[in-house]
DNA sequence: AATGAATGAGACTTCATTCAT
DNA sequence: TATGAATGAAGTCTCATTCAT
């Protein structure tokens, strides 16, 4: 099975795959990706031999797109500074605006089917902003920061949950989160 | 008179229906149920009239549990004092002690299959001891208790989690998420 | 498997069949009927050794009850007048008033489980008042009746559904019916 | 392209319905009409959404193949005459040479599950060829047809059951349920 | 390479019958 | 004897995957 080329039909699989998830949960019919992509049944299989392939290239595809959004926030912000509330704002504007792919990737994420490499890239996500901060007693750096880049994540998530509840206090929810978080983690507050 | 029904065997089915839907997700075959349960497929079907029905059973069962062991920390501690501590420590004692039941909770609440009552009352729990605390500028009172309550619960899950990736550690993530949380709902770290 | 003595019980399980059948069809399930007759699941099967046999009994209990339908009407009536007219009408009116009796009863005939007695049976039923008319060339004597006795038969239920449908026309049916049993059977209509 | 579609499985699927519908009953399962066609069991439902569906769907297959019978036999003759002798042979043949198809038919009007439009056909083709007669008296001209086209109806239906059971007196049964049917519904015997 | 019909394992569920009480 | 809980075979239907076209 070489891998085919039609590049825009792949990316049409990964597109509707997400969204069909997202509405359906990952036991989802592939068969249901394949009409939302507007390809034929068996075709979906010649770009992923099968369906646990296509839920780890979605999980590839997502944790991609998020590092794109996060990666464009800080593009030509000076360093260390301010870098937190770009990618925090970015994070979670980007959810909103794309609540199927915030959707798929919790429940890729939740399903336990995702790879080292993936768990390790989505932790590296959650990580990617947080500035030297003193150890947590106890811990080594790594885990500190592993600590500190879960807290931030999963707060996160649950302010996106809230504002996509309730669209009226977005702004609000995603202020209060992101003081919340930065008390969390131990940065001071005026970041 | 006939064999009289069983409420070991209902409880049986619901602790084994926990571990297969820890273990398999909620997509899990009734049959692994009943079999690790050591009944019939059919017998199921008598205790729990089909399988949401048993997964709406399996939450309310866990919702129970966690509501036990949560009151439980809490009887005898004079209110409004350590209240939150006690809690914390036990909600996450519990959730070591018994993954199986805290992943299975944690699916059916992310699977949107939770009837309005269960929504409610994990809430409930989630806020069972947030004291008094000023407003969050811009949310009423239902909404700032709502705010700090999701906080408090997303970051003990995620606490959950390191604990159980890294047992060891598993006193340093506990008392160092407690602080994170208070600060995060900007409750005084002394309390 | 002694046959148990609660008569009263084997009654009601038959009277219970036979309307459980005429609303759900001879495929619903024995514990509708055990529920219906207020007896355990269980009971049943040992007043009747298996659902074929249920089947069976329910057809003799039906038979006998036309018969003895039938058999009343003619009581007292001198023989060879007005005869058939007497269990035309019983027929008819027992059916409407019995729709459940009548209906399981054609399922059951339907249903090609009748025993060949039973057949035979409800065949000597059919011919019970036909008086001598001359053979239909190319049949004995047997076959005549037969003949004579199926078209008796059949037309009197299909009038009988037709009452059932638009009760408020069941007499002109009962009478027109009547009027075309005869003429089809070759005998005088003011019989 | 892939395979097309076959329109021969699908006739395939209805025939061997057909037949084990006249065998085992609407009851029987999918599997054993899937085996019949020679086609594996999720195929059947490719064709006919669920086993209702197929139901259905064999019910307009035999009003088809009734309908064409009839309109065979009554095509090129002069209309008015002769019409009803015609579709009386017509149908007892078809149903003699088509055994599955007659018992079929009979056990799916038996069952209440036709739809209206069903129903209604199948009236229709029971009424086909009955020519203006008197009105019954007491009934308006609907009513009156619907009654004589019960009438021949159900006579040739038990007409051809004794065609089967005795085929040796077929043309007998043939030629004198003719004309008990003309007398019943009162048409002059010569027609 | 793309299609979608075909496949059959496996899911959920029902129910006649058995058997412990 | 009566009960009704327990059983598991069997039924309907779904869907990932294969393969003829």
């Amino acid at each position: 099975m070489a891998r085919p080329r039609s590049e825009e039909k792949q990316q049409a699989l990964l597109r509707a795959a997400t969204e069909i998830f997202a509405e359906q949960g990952l036991a989802a019919p592939t068969a249901a990706i394949a009409k939302k992509a507007g390809v034929a049944e068996g075709t979906l299989f010649r770009y992923f031999e099968n369906k646990d392939v296509l839920l780890s290239a979605v999980c590839d595809y997502l944790l991609d797109e998020m590092e794109r959004v996060l990666a464009q926030s800080l593009a030509g912000s000076p360093p260390g500074k301010r870098q937190i509330q770009l990618a925090w704002d970015a994070y979670i504007d980007w959810a909103q605006a794309n609540q199927a792919a915030h959707s798929a990737a919790n429940q890729l994420i939740a399903s336990g089917k995702m790879s080292d490499e993936q768990m390790e890239k989505s932790m590296r996500l959650g990580n990617l902003t947080i500035p030297d901060v003193p150890l947590v007693k106890g811990l080594d750096l790594a885990q500190t920061i592993e600590f500190h880049g879960t807290i931030c994540t999963v707060t996160a998530n649950a302010i996106i949950d809230m504002v996509v509840r309730r669209p009226h206090l977005a702004d609000i929810y995603k202020r209060a989160g992101y003081q919340a978080m930065l008390r969390a983690v131990e940065l001071p507050e005026g970041l």
